[in-house]
DNA sequence: TTGTAAGCGTTATCAT
DNA sequence: ATGATAACGCTTACAA
């Protein structure tokens, strides 16, 4: 384990010299430059990382608070995001939090004690108050919607999106429609709620509870979803669900259970996932590839904007 | 940005004693300790994580080297990896190779510069002899069927899964057997390949070339090779699908295409993936997320042995 | 039980 | 162009 030291002793230059090539500093001479590396390859020398970081105070690393590390949505995102980190020359540190505050927590620490340069929350269960008390220790960027005074946020607008596939529905004739969500009380889903509600308001009819299923998150839920809609006694003609995943578990559950789509029930899901064009899902396409991207590029720079990218219907024959 | 030193001046004892109340370490009395974090508090003290990494020599980090960061058998396997780091208490870096080289090197390097202590290889394209000059430098668990002689691996056994698969759909009477693979240069693939030959041996059948279906990952590529199925002058009755992906996306291909299965082609995935369950689809159980706690485990406790887990036929309906 | 001081391996400032 | 040397912030012998 030579260390710079090491080499500058066998090159007979000072440590300087040695850093100077190692960072192809200018201000070097062609012969001692050589000497260097010729000492670096007799030692086997090789920079320890750790030691610049604490020097630096950098680590171009960058932290990722992530929910479900296998959840479709988030690995669509994780995609964009690792794709662009590649580019930028940056690596990703995981955190899966489960929705775990404790676990964001120890994300929000990291960042503080330079472990990672900035931070990325994909979805979150802290308040925005603790995510603000951490600017201060490096740039942080949200994937979520509703926009923050001082937080910037990139991503989908989900309430527009949302309201849209009501109206989608609507302006098919539907007036009786239901929706599944992941998690109720999420920010983006308190968004959609709000979407709906107007919606159902505008067209006159009332809010029923039983239309909301929550907790969809994958192809199991979807299936579940399939009993309790046939459990009810009053059903949707039309049911929005704000995951491909979910939807597609539904449909295939659905048609095992001689459940017609769209003729007893149309389905519009969310994402534009490759499951949606082969099951034939009408869904509405988030582009959260190129979400992913921005996250990266907005945390680096650390351009305090937020954006909000747009959403684009797809239809197919699920409604 | 107060340091330890700050810290030791403001509770009025030496830094060593700042450490030990930072390490919980015994022998230091209530009163310091009481003054310590007084001062601590006062000052907003937190450590510098890079600080101890260099002073230390690790840095409870675990590099995960990931072709493919969204696909479903590697997410699975990543699932597994994230929880059981949790528990150990250990951070991941992730290192999205792509299958290049040059991206796996990166990871190697970082494991020699010490900014991970350890390495999870979930799939690779270097060669052993490249994998084993690393590991003077860290733990390396490697994620393949193939026992090396001193790199420890823990994986399925694809061989044995494969062959299983393959005599499963012989003892259904076939005999006129194709695959689809997801890259066939791939060291499990090579396995699965020999399995396969060996197999169509016993059973008196032929190689034909254009049964194995190469580039198998997605959904996508399942639809596709539908049509590449179709247009076959001679087809196999039987299809060995190495990801329920990929599998999923042929049935729902095909049930567009009026191709029925099992009657006009079996199929038998593998992973056991929710998608299966969904589509009915008969598949081999391949407990991913136990590999990847196992991954981790025998990473940190610096196990050298290698470990093989179970499959399991899950019978349902496409075969 | 506590403290002094020597690392850990770089980068960066300031001379020369 | 090159080099001393002081940070960077912590841990850990070793001494007391």
């Amino acid at each position: 384990m030579a260390n710079i030291r090491d080499v500058a002793k066998q090159a007979e230059v000072s440590v300087t010299t040695v850093s100077r090539v190692l960072n192809q500093h200018p201000y070097v001479t062609e012969e001692k430059r050589v000497a260097v590396e010729r000492a670096m390859e007799e030692l086997g020398y090789f920079q320890n990382i750790n030691a610049i970081h604490l020097s630096t105070g950098e680590t171009r690393l960058i932290g990722v608070v992530i929910p479900y590390i296998n959840h479709s949505y988030f690995s669509t995102l994780l995609k964009g995001i690792a794709d662009q980190a590649l580019v930028q020359g940056y690596n990703l540190v995981f955190y899966q939090t489960n929705y775990m505050k404790e676990e964001e927590h120890k994300a929000f620490e990291a960042l503080k004690q330079k472990q990672v340069d900035a931070l990325l929350i994909l979805s979150r269960a802290s308040e925005w108050e603790a995510i603000e008390s951490y600017q201060s220790f490096g740039s942080i960027v949200v994937c979520e919607t509703a926009s923050h005074e001082t937080i910037p946020c990139v991503s989908v607008d989900h309430y527009e999106a949302f309201r849209f596939g009501m109206r989608y529905m609507v302006d098919q004739g539907h007036q009786k429609i239901g929706y599944c969500i992941g998690r109720r009380n999420g920010t983006n889903s308190k968004l959609r709620e709000k979407a709906y509600c107007e919606e159902l308001e505008r067209i006159g009819q009332p809010f029923r509870e039983e239309w909301i299923f929550n907790g969809c998150l994958t192809i199991e839920d979807g299936k579940r979803v399939v009993s309790e809609y046939a459990a009810l006694n009053e059903k949707p003609s039309a049911l929005l669900i704000t995951s491909d995943q979910v939807a597609a578990g539904f449909m295939m559950e659905a048609q095992k259970q001689q459940i017609q789509i769209p003729n007893n029930v149309a389905i519009l899901g969310f994402d534009n996932h490759p499951i949606a064009e082969a099951l034939d899902l009408t869904t509405i396409h988030l582009p959260l590839h190129e979400v992913g991207v921005n996250l990266v590029e907005k945390v680096v720079k650390k351009d305090k904007t937020s954006t909000i990218y747009p959403f684009e219907l797809v239809e197919r024959g699920s409604v």
